[in-house]
RNA sequence: GGACGGCUAGCUCAAUCGGCAGAGUGUCGCAUUCACAUUGCGAAGGUUAUUGGUUCAAGUCCAAUGCCGUCCACCA
């Protein structure tokens, strides 16, 4: 048999990934049935992270789907019951703004031109091709997941899982519908979470000035437009300058408009700051919305959604909140009523998908109750009992804080426990069209009443009902991601440890979610969250978190740098299997990962080597059919030198195994490179070549049994990290007849 | 303001329980009929950011400092 001198992997991959596909080892079911494992064997699974359907997959989701192929392919090997569910994610504001500014660009239309129905069309086509593509990408990276469990977040068994998660939340009390403050997005006409909103620092200018000449208290701002919001104002109990005025109301003129401004006591009123006192602006402002709650202030809301002057009355009216600003302080200064301007740093707040300046406005919105006390449903948990009052807060902790699930690399725990304690109220309404409609109908014309008695769930057959007109919180949908792609809330859990068909029986809670640090908030608790309160169990028993792939100069990827690389093209060039090497060697978890394509470079020249010193023992291998039919079945004796080296095998297949199922990877893989190159090449082979060219038969039929061994163990501890090359050489080697694919070869004894 | 991470060879990073500081890449030298030039062999390259402490032993543990970075909070 001719064997060429470089290994291709262009050619190669693609066919090797048909063969695995048409074998149908990625999916379980096949292995129970064709005996390569069993139902009563241990399960390992993992729900792929679903990309998003905003464009094509980075370089960040290759170290992520490498490290679960590792895994899965690892633990399939040794015969666990492995399942990897792929699927892909609507991301709601994501993509709606994405095609929104698109269209923009082409057709110089917007949404509300093209109508509700029309919209969707095109935003649903968008999905569909980048979907077409992602899925495609998905395969090239070579991951083993199993096609027939596909999912997509917006699809209709995931919208009957998103209506029975909504409809049992609301039964428990924990959904509710309120005016709230929230952060509204002018850009991209909806509300936000608070996690979807991003601060950046720059620089601003803090006014000190009085509301008008007769009122007794400065006060300091740096947005002076929203003073005509103004209720009251707010003075630490202590401060000894403000006390006399405590509890009085005050009239006030302030820019021409009326003010009643009522003086009160409030802890939180650092005396230090500015004047010491406060101006409360409840509509306009977080803090001074939950100060307006404390002591009873009336809420007048004076910019409206599309960041302009909603006093229709006022001078001021349907300005943008910047021109106001400017005009107000010319007034303010006419007036002579400033002390004091100075220049401060402050933080800005953004939309993090539109870029939209954050305006926080009071609306009727939809929330989860995070800390409100409820009835756990469910027996199943240990740190909580059927029957006792909780909050969905303290299911979070607990799930982490008890040990249920583990997170990888532990220093997380802590970021993760300080992001609970800091938790408001989730708003999962929003006001953009492409997502999981609200499950609730109201009668006729009357969705935007406050207390009006809806219907949560399944359309009311009788009677005039419409939807509410908004969707929710991609991650709300996301959430659930674990149980709706098993089968919920069609299947259920019960008793059994394995039910054939019962996917959610079968393979849930999973094993590992992976996924980046940076979303560890946007999902990882929440998922937690929704987990523990609709199923009684968690969604997953550990979360492995990898770090964010930065360039040679540790700068994140972005498009406005140049600096983002192409995984797929990099896949084409140096090989799939080179890529996933790069990745996971050096990639401990939570640690950034440098990149650069000299990395990359250095595992293309290991995975030649592996090619060629394959190529070495093939052609070394003997020629008598009798002898090489022994060494397939490793019936040659091994001499003295042979047997140290068999033990040697031995001690690194141990310790490789151990470090995947520690999940260090990074360290499995550099051993592997380490043995492979300077132990096995440079050494065990060089020094065999003695025994193959001039030894006594014995020796050399010991060396050739040795080299044998050691070379096809190897591909096996190669295989979860380099599948396609490993599985080329595996065909190419000749081996006993029922031995097939390396993909379910059984993973070597320690 | 709070929390977290990093600082190890020119560069990118490892070092699992506290036990001989090690890879890749780059640099320099040598080698080409015999698996591999996408190579092999060899060399140079280190006060592990600084200061102090614990210990038989510290890159690793403790305390402090400096620089770089990240997340959270949001002082109006």
């Amino acid at each position: 048999m001719e064997i060429p001198k470089n290994y291709n992997p262009q050619e190669a991959e693609k066919e090797i990934y048909e063969k695995w596909s048409k074998s149908g080892f990625f999916n379980p079911d096949v292995c129970i049935e064709k005996k390569k494992t069993s139902p009563d064997a241990p399960h390992f699974s993992i729900i792929l992270p679903p990309p998003n359907v905003t464009g094509v997959l980075h370089i960040g989701h290759a170290v992520g789907t490498t490290t679960e192929d590792i895994l899965v392919r690892f633990y399939r090997m040794k015969r666990y019951r492995t399942l990897w569910v792929p699927g892909t994610d609507h991301a709601a504001i994501a993509t709606q703004s994405k095609v929104e500014s698109i269209i923009q660009k082409q057709e110089k239309k917007n949404r509300h031109d093209l109508g509700r129905e029309e919209f969707l069309k095109r935003v649903n086509s968008f999905a569909q091709e980048s979907h077409d593509t992602i899925v495609s990408q998905i395969k090239k990276m070579g991951a083993s997941v199993d096609w027939g469990r596909e999912a997509y977040t917006l699809d209709k068994k995931r919208n009957n899982a998103v209506v029975t998660a909504f409809k049992t939340l609301h039964d428990l009390g924990l959904i509710y519908r309120g005016i709230r403050i929230i952060n509204w997005d002018p850009k991209g006409q909806t509300s936000v979470s608070d996690d979807e909103v991003k601060h950046e620092e720059s620089e601003g200018t803090l006014y000190t000035f009085y509301y008008e000449k007769d009122f007794p208290i400065p006060i300091a701002t740096t947005r002076p437009e929203t003073k005509l919001g103004d209720t009251g104002v707010a003075v630490n109990p202590k401060d000894k300058r403000y006390k006399k005025y405590v509890g009085k109301t005050f009239r006030v003129n302030f820019a021409g408009e009326e003010l009643k401004i009522k003086v009160v006591a409030d802890k939180e009123v650092d005396p230090s700051f500015g004047t010491g006192a406060v101006g409360v602006t409840p509509a306009h402002s977080f803090v001074d919305w939950e100060i307006a709650n404390r002591h009873d202030l009336e809420v007048k809301q004076v910019i409206n959604e599309y960041a302009k002057i909603s006093l229709p009355k006022s001078e001021f009216f349907g300005l943008k909140t910047t021109k106001a600003r400017e005009l107000i302080l010319e007034k303010i200064k006419k007036n002579g009523l400033l002390l004091k301007e100075e220049k401060i740093k402050q933080n800005i707040a953004r939309a993090e998908r539109t870029g939209g300046l954050i305006e926080p406005l009071p609306k009727l919105q939809w929330f989860v109750a995070v800390n409100k006390d409820f009835t756990f449903p469910h027996s199943s948990l240990s740190f909580v009992k059927k029957g006792e009052k909780t909050t969905l807060k303290k299911l979070m902790k607990l799930a982490v804080k008890k040990k249920h699930v583990s997170i990888l690399p532990q220093r997380f725990e802590k970021t993760y426990f300080h992001w609970i304690d800091n938790l408001r109220d989730w708003c999962i309404s929003r006001q953009i069209w492409f997502g999981h409609r609200i499950p609730v109908y109201y009668p006729k014309d009357n969705s935007k009443k406050e207390n009006i008695s809806f219907f949560v769930g399944e359309k009311p057959l009788e009677g005039e009902w419409e939807q509410d007109p908004d969707t929710l919180d991609t991650w709300f949908s996301s959430a659930l991601w674990t149980f709706s792609t098993l089968g919920w809330p069609e299947k259920k859990k019960n008793e059994k440890k394995y039910e054939e068909g019962n996917d959610l029986v079968n393979y849930h809670p999973t094993t590992v979610l992976e996924t980046g640090y940076d979303i560890l908030f946007f999902w990882v608790a929440r998922m937690i969250l929704m987990t523990t309160v609709l199923l009684g169990e968690v969604p997953f028993s550990y979360t492995y978190l990898h770090g964010i792939v930065r360039d040679k100069a540790g700068r994140k990827m972005s498009k406005s740098l140049g600096n983002v690389m192409d995984p797929i093209g990099i896949a084409e060039k140096y090989g799939t299997d080179a890529l996933r090497m790069s990745l996971i060697i050096g990639a401990s978890p939570g640690n950034d990962i440098k990149i650069s394509e000299e990395k990359i470079k250095a595992q293309k020249h290991f995975a030649n080597k592996i090619w060629n010193a394959s190529r070495f023992i093939l052609l070394s291998l003997p020629e008598k059919e009798k002898d090489l039919q022994k060494i397939i079945q490793k019936k040659i004796p091994l001499n003295k030198k042979d047997t140290t080296r068999a033990k040697k095998l031995s001690k690194h297949i141990k310790e490789v195994t151990n470090d995947i199922e520690n999940f260090r990877l990074y360290l499995a893989g550099e051993k592997l490179y380490h043995y492979f190159w300077h132990t096995f090449a440079d050494i065990m082979i060089e020094e065999s070549k003695e025994s193959i060219y001039q030894g006594k038969e014995e020796d050399r039929l010991s060396a050739s049994q040795n080299l044998y061994l050691q070379l096809t163990e190897q591909l096996k501890l190669l295989h979860p990290f380099m599948p396609f090359l490993t599985e080329k050489i595996w065909s190419l080697i000749p081996k006993t007849a029922e031995k097939d694919l390396l993909l379910i070869e059984k993973w070597p004894e320690t």
